[in-house]
DNA sequence: AAGGCTTGTCTGTTATAACAGACGATTGTA
DNA sequence: TACAATCGTCTGTTATAACAGACAAGCCTT
């Protein structure tokens, strides 16, 4: 069973964190058999169990079970379009839209003062933003919000939006854009199916 | 209790299926009581009962898990706590998963010689691989490609894969899974045995 | 050795997750 | 109106997750 996979995390995070099975219950109130038995395997903890667990452990929940969710492999290469110009900021497109998932990735720069005002998509779409380097400033609900390398950001992109750098050196972000399943029906209808 | 993601995930991704109680209960292999009893929140579902769900939706299990942001603005900062994965690789979540999308993102980290296999997953999950910083080779249909900084993949996960870290570098990489909404309903006929 | 204190394992008992099936309410069709 | 086929809800029953506590084996002190 692929419930194994949950035994052998807990083991493995109870026991890098050094802790016994008395310990581990005192932690997070879960009960030294019942430990014990997910451990081995004997039985599927609910939900509520595992929650204790991350909460005793401070991690997300996902720390027990995300490898059960690992994806894998095959793959045909994307290819790499040109960089193209914008007014106000460079942009390449990193992954092209595909009406099976109804997304598109870029890869924006910015150059240090650079700004881009964006104007507000169709109602339900919206947008991820991922700084991969440097720092911006993203616009949202009327109000700038700062993020550094690293931080991502998701938003409602029906409303105006958009982007700066206030710093001194280029900024790179990566730019998902959702649109929604409905959106979809309403703008191909009549024409895919 | 955090136990209403659940909830509120299930009824989400059942009602975006289209599906009924008992075409669900069908689908997936779990009762229409307990199906039920899950959505009203009246039971903690086992992660056996999750993963009938999971496999059943073709979905993965944080589908149910992660915070269901119906569309609303989240925000990931950088110094959020990585989440560790066995001994293989790091990572963490930037967009959890919204059923509206069917996508979720993670950042994974890769230490100089680390390497990372995954299973196969169901057919018509796409994911999208992209280069924040250093080198890394994936591996598809038996042979090592190497990706830059700045490079994006897309291929479909249907086949083993891995990641791994040949430079002397840390490497880091966006990582997007796409479970395409099709998959929902096709599951729905044909699928049992 | 003896004692005290751990470790992980194994009981018996209780709480509840999961099931099969019945039930009224609703909808569509003849 | 009557009938059939759904829907979601609500029973009673079974399976098992979760608990409290006992148990032997190992590990230090003295």
């Amino acid at each position: 069973m692929k419930d194994e996979k949950i035994r052998i995390n807990l083991k493995a995070v109870r026991q890098k964190a050094g802790l016994s099975l008395a310990q581990t219950a005192e932690l997070t109130g879960v009960s030294k058999a019942m430990l014990h038995q997910i451990e081995r395997g004997d039985s599927s903890p609910t939900i509520a169990t595992l929650w204790k667990l991350a909460k005793g452990f401070h991690l997300p929940l996902t720390a027990f079970i995300e490898d059960l969710v690992q994806t894998t492999d095959t793959f045909a290469p994307a290819e790499k379009e040109p960089t193209r110009f914008r007014e106000s900021l460079t942009f390449r497109t990193v992954f092209p839209f595909d009406p099976l998932f109804g997304s598109e990735t870029f890869l924006h720069t910015l150059e240090p003062g650079q700004s881009h005002a964006s104007d507000p998509h169709d109602t339900g779409v919206v947008e991820d933003v991922f700084v991969v380097a440097g720092t911006i400033e993203v616009l949202h609900d009327g109000e700038w919000k700062a993020c550094q390398q690293g931080d991502g950001i998701r938003f409602r992109a029906d409303q105006p939006h958009g982007y700066r750098n206030p710093g001194s050196n280029p900024a790179q972000f990566h730019n998902t854009m959702h649109y929604p399943k409905t959106n979809l029906y309403q703008a191909s209808k009549g024409k895919n199916e």
